[in-house]
DNA sequence: TCTCTTTTTCTCAGTATTAGAATAAGGGTC
DNA sequence: GACCCTTATTCTAATACTGAGAAAAAGAGA
């Protein structure tokens, strides 16, 4: 309490939106690396940390309304190359913004849709098991926890994180996957390994991304956000393949039809809708299940 | 960004344990209202905000290790007296700690421990329906919502976090509730109904405990965390009612008994030990299901 | 009419959940 | 020791849910 240092607060905001069944995140790349959306936290502008992630979404993306949470506080030491010895933290509150596609005034702000993907290129798997585990991350894995001999701790990580030597593939744990990923790369001979590992962003902004992209694919199963994400009315196939993009994993039509429709969290609309097959019925999200049902979401596995 | 107006950067931490199966959290209260242990975020001193927060545990409440997780970080205008007009904004990154009741030094210290239902009497559903629902809490949320006329929302936010008119009771939903009372005392002719519904604490305190409730009664049902509050073995019965403790709730005991002992989340110790009827087993938290089964927790509802 | 595509419904075996009854193992008392 | 009380533990049977696939339905185009 002597000589006082201050902490700088900021926001980052994942923006999220799905376009042909491919999760785009809202991106600045004036000068390279891709950045989120991000501001200073104003306490003269801003009543509340939520109001001053609305702040940067209005001005930056023209995003005036619409799903907002916050996600966590990232203020690590060196996370931001601003920090100077001595000099004042920068904490940065993350905020996760679900939204339409077409919502977004990216042409003339400057910001860009980018597929998620890109940044973790291992963590979809609607097509298969992601080539890349294979053929780079699990030999690193296994260089990485070798070298830690002693430390079990290491390898029981990257077991559980990965799904090695049987344990389950979890589609939640990106932050965890992610973070092995990143120690492997930073603390051993595998250095700088990560760099070969999907594209990277701007300061700290993959890991906010990566903690993002955990919470969206955890809080689907128990709260109704993929609404936010899709139109009004909607194919049941149309919300089968949203919920398979962010989860990076396929699903069983029938049976995601039967959960969905027998959920109450959807009602016909009567309408149809043509396909290159049989028309679809279209659907709608209904709000009154938030009063039936303690957990309402898309109850997959 | 013309004159700039700080941040102030502090943790506020919810340290949680059970003992006799009754949920405490530990607070100071040298001048009336209970308070959360809290302290500024220094950067010279703490390298991560979790750091800062282990070190405001150390020095306030002699804990030294345990399970800490980081809950959410709060920043409303006037959420501290100390805020004025013009001045720097008082934000916090609440954190969630669980410990062994006797692992704190809660004599020395002037911390104490508060048995939690204190602050939230309605949240308590282990012996039937809280009577304070009834008599207090239905009436005054019924003539808030009727205050409302046209205003659907209220009365929809209402019936969700408080199961009325047949919706079902969530006990995760503590802090939807703890707003709703909050609001309804403070907007409407109900004034300051709030301070009859159990007791207050200083500052936001008792919104950031119930946020924490909320977040321990979610994940103790897909993480092993309730091993963090009960010794190293423990028979069933004592896992159990620790459950029932934290989630307010009754539990069917041969079934808990069956989806704990089959989830391979504990393993026998062998011994016995002994009770006012026949002995008990004990069991021990058997970490390798973290690697068997994705979201391993007790998985009750 | 036939084929292709996609949507939609059915089936069925396997597994989990729920609620309650029944049994087991101690301690204490008569 | 027989009996009762308490708590722990196992069993049971009805019901619900899940996973994987087969089959049917409804269009478009050749």
């Amino acid at each position: 309490m002597g000589d006082e240092i201050p902490a700088r607060l900021g926001i980052d905001a994942v923006v999220v939106g799905v376009r042909d069944d491919v999760p785009h995140v809202l991106t600045f790349a004036p000068d390279g690396r891709p950045r989120l959306p991000s501001g200073a936290f104003e306490p003269a502008l801003d009543r509340t940390l939520e109001l001053a992630a609305r702040r940067v979404l209005s001005d930056q993306a023209g995003l005036h309304e619409g799903y907002l949470e916050q996600l966590y506080t990232f203020g690590d030491r060196h996370r931001d190359p601003r920090e100077v010895q001595g000099g004042p933290r920068y904490v940065s509150v993350g905020y996760l913004a679900l939204t339409g596609f077409d919502d977004v005034q990216s042409g003339a702000l400057g910001a860009t849709w980018c597929d998620w993907y890109r940044f973790f290129p291992w963590e979809d798997a609607r097509a298969g098991r992601p080539e890349i585990l294979d053929r780079a991350i699990v030999p690193l894995l296994r260089r990485w926890t070798a070298a830690a001999r002693g430390d079990a701790a290491r390898a029981f990580r990257a077991r559980v994180a990965f799904g090695l030597d049987g344990a389950p593939w979890n589609n939640e744990a990106v932050l965890e996957r992610y973070e092995c990923l990143f120690e492997l790369s930073t603390a051993s001979e595998s250095a700088n390994a990560i760099a070969t590992l999907g594209d990277p962003m701007d300061l700290d902004h993959r890991r906010i991304l990566a903690t993002a992209i955990g919470r969206l694919r955890g809080k689907i199963k128990y709260r109704p956000v993929v609404f936010e994400l899709i139109g009004e009315t909607f194919t049941l196939s149309e919300l089968q393949s949203t919920v398979e993009a962010l989860g990076g994993m396929q699903l069983h039509g029938p049976n995601f039809r039967r959960l969905v429709a027998e959920s109450g969290i959807v009602e016909r609309t009567g309408e149809h809708r043509r396909t290159s097959g049989r028309p679809a019925e279209t659907y709608r999200f209904r709000p009154d299940v938030l009063a039936e049902r303690p957990d309402p979401g898309i109850g997959i596995r």
